[in-house]
DNA sequence: AATCATTATCAATAATGTTGATGGGTGGTG
DNA sequence: CACCACCCATCAACATTATTGATAATGATT
């Protein structure tokens, strides 16, 4: 049953006549005839008594009109909800870092301009956002990669993310005006999960230029990450925004050291034929830096 | 849009597949595949994205599930209510008397039958029950009358229906055994209204007759009307059960009078094209005498 | 009885829905 | 890596359904 039938059976309810609701809808007034017809015939019932002088709804017609003025108002909004693309829900995978320090402020941007979204932020591993991503669970992911890491999704990058080396504040290399890779032969880290893309690369660096290390401690969070490092246990590779606060607090010392082969970005990345809601695309846009115009 | 694209649109939903939903729903795969389409295009929004090994809801898709969800249901339900036609209303014009002394017990049946039924049970003149039964107000009338008042009218006789002549149970008239027409010149006389069918058909008998006759009062109200001839205030004539219990309690008397064309029937008029509905169908069945089977 | 206003009917036409064949993409397998 | 199995998209032919204008039928009004 096509709901414009429903559209006609209200108008005819309400003007009380064939001829006007036609008028009203643009159609013929035997086209209203045929689909007031249609409705009978589908329910077994007659919906409106035709008079001489007028119509008068049956008291079947009467329960019908309660429910059609329902649906077509369930119809309307349905319609409204989804061309403003407010409601739905956004789900994100990111990594502990940006859930913690970066993303924040965009999230509750995105929730003043949306406020019916339901926004889901869901800290995973790397590998796991990435496998999400592509299973759809995800609407995307966003994280912090050298390079984009899976060729069947689609990378974009938004800002380049400085890494740095942390220790405690009394660390020995902490004094040094500038530390190289050969300095940190031997050193005691703390690091963050196996499949932390950071992590990976620093290894492969190490790895690559010979320098042995020792991996003391292996902790999925970076704020206990952290709190070791501060007490001592050893020095850590994190990106700059998870340590900032703690530098500038001076509870933890950033290492006179960089490197070409570390540097990362944060990515957003989504499966290439995501399709995307008014919603998710105002926050993908409010992440992007703003460009200068032209 | 038609019903059965939001059907569809579920069962795809629900099998996160086209071709399951299609074969379950009796369907090419490509129809639904256009379906879902026309769907997406009404709506402007993506509904599923297409992945390799599967669907899945795009968040639009998922609100405009649970609304669908709703109007399918809203639509289950009208069709079952008005295929049983259990609500909806039924509207009686009828008389006083009748609604007092006729009605209740088959109003009661039929309110057991059919609960969610909303009865109006109107008590009101004659003549415009039959008027109101013409504007289509009133699903049907019943009344007694001599003869059908109406010919535009569908009248339906239920019984004939005895008229008495009450006086107090002291009248002089009381104590005879038999009056006849005569015998009731110049009796002061309590009517109904103007409009009452057997009080037209008294006049116009008396009138015939040459009878001389007062009518000292007039009041609307059948009770009222027992009351006063009770008290002393004239002979009234009144349906024989209107006047039964106080005839049974000795508090009226019945005079021992007849006439062959004093004849009344309980009869029900409707418009001849109204649509019956079943709960109205079992309500007119039941006023019906029992008929002998073969 | 004639007129007016309204709904019903009907056949022609327009619009829409459905289908089967086919193409293209994806993921799993040897 | 090529192959297969699976799934959705596309397309043109076809089937079904909706719409229309003309006209008939009906009831109310005068």
């Amino acid at each position: 049953m096509d709901l414009v039938y429903y559209q006609t059976f209200r108008e005819v309810a309400v003007r009380q006549s064939f001829t006007r609701a036609a008028e009203q809808l643009g159609y013929a007034q035997s086209s209203v005839t045929t689909q007031i017809q249609k409705l009978e015939k589908e329910f077994g019932v007659q919906l409106f008594e035709r008079y001489g002088r007028g119509l008068r709804l049956t008291s079947a017609g009467e329960e019908l009109l309660k429910t059609v003025t329902q649906m077509l108002e369930l119809h309307q909004q349905a319609k409204e909800k989804l061309a403003r693309q407010g409601g739905g829900s956004l789900t994100i995978g990111t990594i502990d870092s940006l859930a913690a320090y970066y993303l924040p402020p965009f999230v509750q941007r995105i929730r003043q301009s949306y406020p019916e979204l339901n926004i889901r932020l869901q800290p995973d591993r790397e590998d796991r956002i990435v496998h999400r991503v592509k299973e759809g669970e995800l609407d995307f992911g966003l994280m912090l990669v050298g390079e984009p890491t899976d060729p069947a999704l689609e990378w974009t990058e938004i800002r380049e993310e400085p890494l740095v080396l942390v220790s405690a504040p009394d660390h020995p290399l902490a004094r040094l005006d500038r530390v190289d890779l050969r300095r940190l032969g031997g050193e005691e880290w703390i690091m963050t999960e196996e499949t932390c893309n950071y992590r990976i690369m620093l290894e492969k660096l190490l790895r690559a230029e010979g320098i042995p290390y020792r991996i003391s401690l292996e902790i999925g969070n970076p704020e206990a990450v952290k709190g070791c490092v501060a007490a001592g246990g050893g020095i850590a590779i994190l990106p700059r925004l998870a340590a900032d606060a703690e530098l500038g607090r001076g509870e933890l010392a950033a290492l006179p050291f960089s490197h070409p082969d570390l540097r990362l970005s944060l990515q957003t990345c989504m499966h290439p034929r995501k399709w995307v809601s008014h919603a998710m695309r105002a926050f993908l846009d409010s992440l992007q830096p703003a460009e200068a115009a032209f």
